[in-house]
DNA sequence: ATTTTTATTTAAAATCATTCTAATCTACTT
DNA sequence: AAGTAGATTAGAATGATTTTAAATAAAAAT
């Protein structure tokens, strides 16, 4: 994507094209699937000479998240639960008072998954369907 | 359940059976499911009149978990994940690296869940697939 | 029972990811 | 070119969790 394009991109989603913003969205949307975080963002953006604050990053990703060019992924919260149910099961997770409902592992399926990476094994499989007033 | 059997409980899964362990014991394990947070907990504790440190419940926490007795919810990992897929797609989490693989949403199916509670409705549906080395 | 050993608890400090603050700077408008 | 609204920044603040190092309690040995 040249700068030009970039810089479309961002006035589309009525995001300022500014030096910061036109260098995270160039390292971003190169047209590869990418997961990053703050500090990987960090970390290539560093790299490539670019320089800018982790603050500036926290902020562009979820500017980008709330114009939909990202997506965020994110557990339960940002607190750890404990469970007392030890059997395999998931959950609804009430966002509107943060509480956590069972859902019986008989309610999911699973079918067709990718293969899993040549050395790995399946650990568990956790489902968050998340919930919200409305 | 008695604090004999509280007791009992404990040291079957190779826990000294402190003042501190029985009380949370008692608290956690009395047949109802509980969701609990660290600081949940630290709340439910001090209603009952007990006094113990934040650290204790950290600690017995991860050791009950560790002994089996309870599950530890987690999204993946502890930081924020942002991705440049914007579809409805889930992950295989790659514990001994960090790394996210995407997942087809078509590759999960869920049927029969339970009854979204009143007044709520389902805004995502999130499924980690956790993979170690094997 | 008393001592000794080892595990546990604790308050306080440290850590780590993330957000906030308030000052400076930059893109857009006139 | 000047003004204004929005963006960036360094550094402080926050909040969850972990660590540290000293005090305490439980189990084992005498």
């Amino acid at each position: 994507m040249t700068a030009s394009q970039t810089t479309d991109l961002l006035r589309q989603h009525g995001l300022r094209p500014t030096r910061q913003r036109i260098a995270l969205a160039s390292l971003l949307f190169d047209g590869h699937p990418r997961h990053v975080t703050a500090e990987s963002l960090k970390e290539q953006v560093k790299a490539s000479g670019i320089k800018l604050s982790l603050a500036t990053i926290y902020n562009t990703l979820h500017q980008f998240t709330a114009a939909g060019l990202l997506k965020e992924i994110k557990g339960i919260s940002d607190v750890t639960w404990f469970d007392t149910n030890i059997n395999s099961h998931h959950h609804f997770w009430d966002t509107s008072n943060n509480h956590l409902i069972d859902i019986p592992a008989s309610s999911i399926t699973i079918s067709n998954l990718p293969k899993t990476p040549a050395g790995k094994v399946i650990n568990g499989v956790e489902v968050i369907v998340r919930l919200t007033d409305g």
